[in-house]
RNA sequence: CGGGGUGUGGCGCAGCCUGGCAGCGCGCCUGCUUUGGGAGCAGGAAGUCGGAGGUUCAAAUCCUCUCACCCCGACCA
């Protein structure tokens, strides 16, 4: 392709309101424009390298024999209310009337449609196992839409749903779904890992995550410095600490009251003392479907509300709000303590069981206790695994302490179970005739985000450096001093020459002086550049840059085909 | 949803406090020169100052409302 015919309109400032690497690379280098918060245009270069995802993302699929179809994006309410989603769903869902003021909605996900379309069409265990899967744009009215194509309300997803007769068969399914997710994204050229998920809005019994390790990531996987254990925080088991005993009360020192003027939050308070934020309870009010709870953790440490919805068996699960929070304690917010909560729960993290004494909330306005004992001043109904892991703790497996990470979660696969299929009465006849529910299981790729993760992993300061399986070009052939008619000429024939041989080429044939071409060469981050000069000419020669490590070598002109034949190969 | 910030030619910004001809850099168009890492000179086109209302002789500037976008948070006491 030549570059003057194509539509790249590259910007030389950075964009003002692209925050991080990827979002600021992809505008500047002209592969995305904004449409609306979380909308996106796709330009030409990025149109091409989302294809090359996509058709990575085919081939290993059609390979581990899924098959593709292609579901409507819009949906009727009908089969959204059989699952009870569209209430559950909330506002991430976006929904639209029709002429005749009937509910649809735009797709966020495809269970419902996959499934009926199943139930439909699939009588007995001999048309089993399907996986069936679609590459299409998903809609979700996101809290809040960030960072260009990171978390867009629009974007382009790989859904793929499988059904099985039993939950064995499913269970290989799901282990080869993994394995291809293992492929795809190593072909993809992404640094990734897998991790332990909680199965969120999606649901079923177990899910994986696909991890790209990124400091922009909005996600913290906790994994082990020894095994290979690794686990989305929000996941990680964390073990009741062993070999601890209760302080004898009858020596410690009785609780007391102490005046902590203004004080509200853990920092203020510790400073104020000049304590540790581990020496600290924090008291956390929680309404829990139609129930107050209270939970205790650590100063320092977080409350998980997936683990606590889980230890509640609790669908809704919302941190009260301060009016609540006066009327249970009888104090005022930013004072709670677990002393004069005699008629609620109390729940308490494992890490609290630990803790000898502790300063906590007196449920009065300036006022915390010290040397609280739980037990003794204060009564605690549960002990379980109620917070976040946080670096240092010990590894569920091996007892090692967890490393945390970022990441960017590019992959999701589910054990889904019967969850859709009973709810949906999706069932099939088995080899005794019984009527028995699909086993299923679903597996989400992000494809507009891997290429967002693809230049957090891959970019310098000049701009993006594209792992070449996924690059819009391989090549890009820049002629300077383009008016000697030798060096066009010759320039040309390269670039014939790799076409001719497949190499996707961008001919970089724009009446711009050198420095300009140099510079969009480097922010488009095509992986080799073949600088055709009068000088390297005249010896027969051309510069070969590599993007990557940014090395130039001489080469003779007519060993460029296969020296890039070959790089393109191993790459 | 709460907090903070920003809206001025295509892009990046100044001007606003203290009201008085709408500016700068880059890009764009024409011409000449230049030509291996974002050229020089000359000429030129291009802006309802996010929108609505108000105050005023006069509003980008002051007031009110509103919309959009970005960032932080998601009630972590």
């Amino acid at each position: 392709m030549y570059f003057s015919k194509l539509f790249i309109p590259t910007l030389r400032d950075n964009p003002s309101d692209a925050e991080i690497v990827s979002h600021r690379l992809m505008l500047r280098g002209g592969y995305i424009r904004k449409v609306a918060a979380g909308i996106y245009s796709f330009l030409p270069l990025g149109l091409r390298v989302l294809y090359k995802v996509e058709q990575i993302i085919r081939e290993e699929m059609n390979t581990a024999g899924a098959q593709e179809v292609r579901l409507p994006a819009l949906q009727p309410s009908e089969l959204w209310e059989e699952t009870g989603r569209w209430a559950q769903y909330g506002k991430e869902l976006m929904r639209v009337k029709d002429r005749h003021n009937r509910d649809f909605c735009l797709g966020p996900t495809h269970e419902e449609v996959i499934t009926d379309l199943i139930r439909n069409e699939v009588r007995s265990y001999k048309q089993l196992p399907l996986n069936l899967y679609q590459i299409q744009t998903k809609f979700r009215d996101e809290i809040r839409p960030r960072f260009g194509l990171m978390r867009g309300r629009e974007f382009v997803m790989k859904d793929a749903y499988s059904f099985d007769a039993d939950i064995e068969e499913a269970k290989a399914t799901y282990q080869g779904m993994y394995e291809t997710y293992q492929r795809i994204f190593k072909r993809v050229g992404l640094d990734f890992r897998a991790v332990e998920a909680d199965a969120g809005m999606i649901g079923g019994s177990s899910s994986h995550e696909f991890m790209v390790l990124a400091e922009t990531g909005e996600d913290d996987i906790a994994s082990c410095s020894l095994c290979d254990y690794a686990a989305n925080v929000e996941r990680a088991e964390l073990l009741q600490l062993e070999g601890f005993k209760k302080t004898d009360h009858e020596e410690a020192e009785a609780m007391c009251a102490v005046t902590t003027p203004g004080k509200k939050s853990v920092e203020e308070v510790c400073e104020f003392l000049k304590l540790e934020a581990t020496a600290l309870l924090k008291t956390l009010l929680f309404l829990a479907d139609d129930r107050i709870v209270a939970v205790l953790v650590r100063g320092d440490h977080e409350v998980n509300e997936i683990k606590l919805r889980h230890q509640l068996a609790v669908t809704e699960l919302v941190l009260a709000d301060k009016e609540t929070v006066k009327r249970v304690t009888k104090g005022p917010s930013g004072y709670s303590g677990p002393v004069a909560l005699k008629d609620i729960e109390i729940l308490a993290d494992y890490s609290v069981a630990a803790m000898p004494a502790a300063v906590i909330g007196a449920n009065q306005k300036d006022t915390h206790y010290i040397q609280a004992i739980a037990g003794r001043d204060f009564n605690v109904d549960t002990y379980a695994d109620l917070r976040n892991a946080v670096a240092g703790d010990s590894c569920p497996r091996c007892r090692e302490a967890l490393v945390i990470d970022r990441g960017i979660e590019v992959g999701h696969v589910f054990m889904l179970g019967t969850k859709y299929s009973e709810a949906m009465q999706a069932s099939f006849l088995d080899q005794n005739g019984k009527d028995k529910p699909f086993v299923m299981g679903c597996y989400g790729i992000g494809v507009s985000r891997i290429m967002a993760a693809a230049i957090e992993q891959n970019h310098d300061e000049r701009g993006m450096i594209w792992p070449i399986s996924i690059a819009p070009f391989a090549v890009e052939v820049i002629p300077v001093q383009e008016k000697k008619e030798a060096v066009l000429t010759a320039a040309k024939t390269i670039y014939t020459a790799l076409t001719k041989q497949g190499i996707e080429t961008l001919f970089e044939d724009r009446k711009e002086r050198a420095g300009v071409k140099f510079n969009d060469a480097d922010l488009l981050g095509i992986p080799f550049q073949v600088v055709v000069g009068q000088k390297n000419l005249e010896q027969g020669l051309v510069e070969l840059k590599d993007r990557r490590t940014g090395e130039k070598t001489c080469i003779p002109i007519d060993e460029v085909e296969a020296f890039l034949l070959e790089k393109c190969r191993c790459q």
